[in-house]
Formats: structure tokens, C-alpha cells, sequence
DNA sequence: GCGACAG
DNA sequence: ATCTTGTCGC
């Protein structure tokens, strides 16, 4: 029995996976919010979400996929969702929505079923948004399927190469700049070329000198996008993407333990 | 051929 | 993506 899983997709299927994330970029509105809650003095925001997906140890093919709800502006748990997922495609570098964000969507749906009082009125995304290849990261994927906003935040930063300029934004140079120049919480620094601003750069604590990588994902602007992860940052990761780690991966422990 | 690149 | 362990500072 072979499995797909165990082989690199085709460079075939690679460049259908780059058209879909072009056309889904060109969906995306990236200068203006649509929100449904004051982006200035963030008034009327009631719920902020976080997903993540978590794994069992050594297993990358079976995850599980979680939903968090957090209220503004307490940042308190208000409701937690789990999906068992089975997962059908390798992680490749700029193609992480295609292993990842079919269940995050299942749980997207689910919650809008059955306690719609929940539903969020924006996302923090473990991974990137516009700060990708094809300014399509998952946290854009995720934002134009279910048609919500959605802000990605990655812990890691994801070398970006213009194939028209040739111009590029390398590990080095970034975490260079970012020694120097964010030195308390809330300073960031723009990724951009001469073309694209891509995201930013973001000190979230004063106790983490290591930046969050933050960009848009849809219906929001980067400025907006910056405020809102600092708003939700009592740590280096924001609290509900934070939440949804650390929660779905106590499930986990806790799934193991009772199957013995 | 080499290096490297979210999770 | 996962785990463990130790260390520092309040």
C-alpha cells in the first residue's frame, strides 16, 4: 500500500496549488478593514478566535484540530472545539493551507451550527498571511473559504523571493534588523521590498526579544492587524492562538492516557 | 548540486 | 509540528 503521504506532491500539482493561491490573493481587499466592530478603539468586538492543529509524538499524519473563542476584552476561554483529523498531504514550505486548513474550516461550520452566539468576529491564525510567496498564506486561505477576518501570526519567519524583482527578504538580514531595532514592546518592523509590504515584525513582550512574524490575512489592514495582536498579547504568542496550543495539546495527552 | 523555507 | 530538563527572576 502506498501513501501519498510518504512522497512530495508533484511540481505538476505544485503549480495548480500556486494558480489557486493567486486567484485566491487577488480576492483579497488588503488596504481597508471590513469588520464588523470599530478598528480604532476595537468597541463592539465581543469574540476573538484562535486555531491551531496539534500532533501526537512522532505522528504527522493524524492532528488535532482546534477552535478557541476568547472574549474582548477579558481574553477569557468562552468555548473550545476539537476536530480528529487525519491529515493526507506532507508540510512543504508555502503550501501549508493544503495539509491544514480543511478542518479548521470544519470547525468553523460546526460552531456556526451549533452555538452561533460563539461564531468569532476575527481569527489569529498560526501561521502566515500575506507574508508569503504568493501573499496567500493559510491565515488568507482560511479568511476568503469561510469568508471572515482573519490575521495570521507565525512564530517563524518564511524566506520570501520575488520571482519578477529578484529582490528578497532573507532570515538573516530580518532577525539583523530586528536585534537593533525592536527593543520594548510594540515596536515592529515592516517586511517589505520597493513592490510589496508583505507584514511585519513584531515585539509582543518586553521579556521576548525574539519578534512574532504578523500579517494580514482578509478583510483587514496591517495596521489594524498589528494593534489587535498586541491587544491579545500577554505573551510572546497571543492569547488565543496561545490557548489553542496549549489546550489541544493537553487533549492530546489526555486521549493517550485514557486509550491505554 | 546545494541550501533552505510558516507548520 | 513533538518532547525534557534546567535556570533565572519576581
Amino acid at each position: 500500500m502506498v501513501s501519498t503521504f510518504d512522497h512530495d506532491p508533484s511540481a505538476a500539482q505544485r503549480e495548480l496549488w500556486k494558480n489557486e493561491q493567486i486567484a485566491l490573493s487577488a480576492r483579497i481587499s488588503w488596504h481597508d478593514d471590513h469588520l464588523d466592530f470599530d478598528s480604532e478603539t476595537l468597541e463592539g468586538l465581543k469574540y476573538v478566535a484562535g486555531v491551531d492543529l496539534s500532533f501526537p509524538e512522532n505522528d504527522f499524519e493524524h492532528a488535532l484540530a482546534c477552535l478557541s473563542i476568547l472574549s474582548w476584552p477579558n481574553l477569557e476561554v468562552v468555548h473550545t472545539s476539537y476536530l480528529k483529523t487525519e491529515l493526507h498531504l506532507p508540510y512543504i514550505a508555502g503550501f501549508l493551507a493544503f495539509r491544514e486548513v480543511d478542518p479548521l474550516l470544519k470547525l468553523l461550520n460546526q460552531l456556526k451550527q451549533e452555538h452561533p452566539e460563539y461564531y468569532p468576529q476575527i481569527i489569529l491564525v498560526d501561521g502566515n498571511g500575506r507574508l508569503h510567496p504568493r501573499t496567500c498564506g493559510i491565515a488568507c486561505h482560511l479568511g476568503v473559504l469561510a469568508n471572515i477576518p482573519t490575521i495570521g501570526v507565525a512564530k517563524n519567519f518564511l524566506v520570501i523571493k520575488e520571482q519578477d524583482s529578484g529582490e528578497e527578504l532573507t532570515m538573516s538580514h530580518v532577525k539583523q534588523e530586528c536585534r537593533t531595532e525592536l527593543l520594548k514592546r510594540g515596536d515592529y518592523h515592516l517586511l517589505q521590498t520597493k513592490q510589496t509590504i508583505y507584514g511585519a515584525a513584531l515585539r509582543s513582550t518586553n521579556e521576548a526579544p525574539n519578534p512574532i512574524y504578523v500579517s494580514q490575512g482578509h478583510r483587514v489592514s496591517l495596521a489594524t492587524a498589528i494593534k489587535m495582536v498586541l491587544a491579545c498579547c500577554h505573551y510572546r504568542i497571543p492569547e488565543p492562538i496561545r490557548r489553542a496550543d496549549l489546550d489541544s495539546r493537553a487533549y492530546i495527552r489526555q486521549l493517550q492516557q485514557h486509550h491505554q
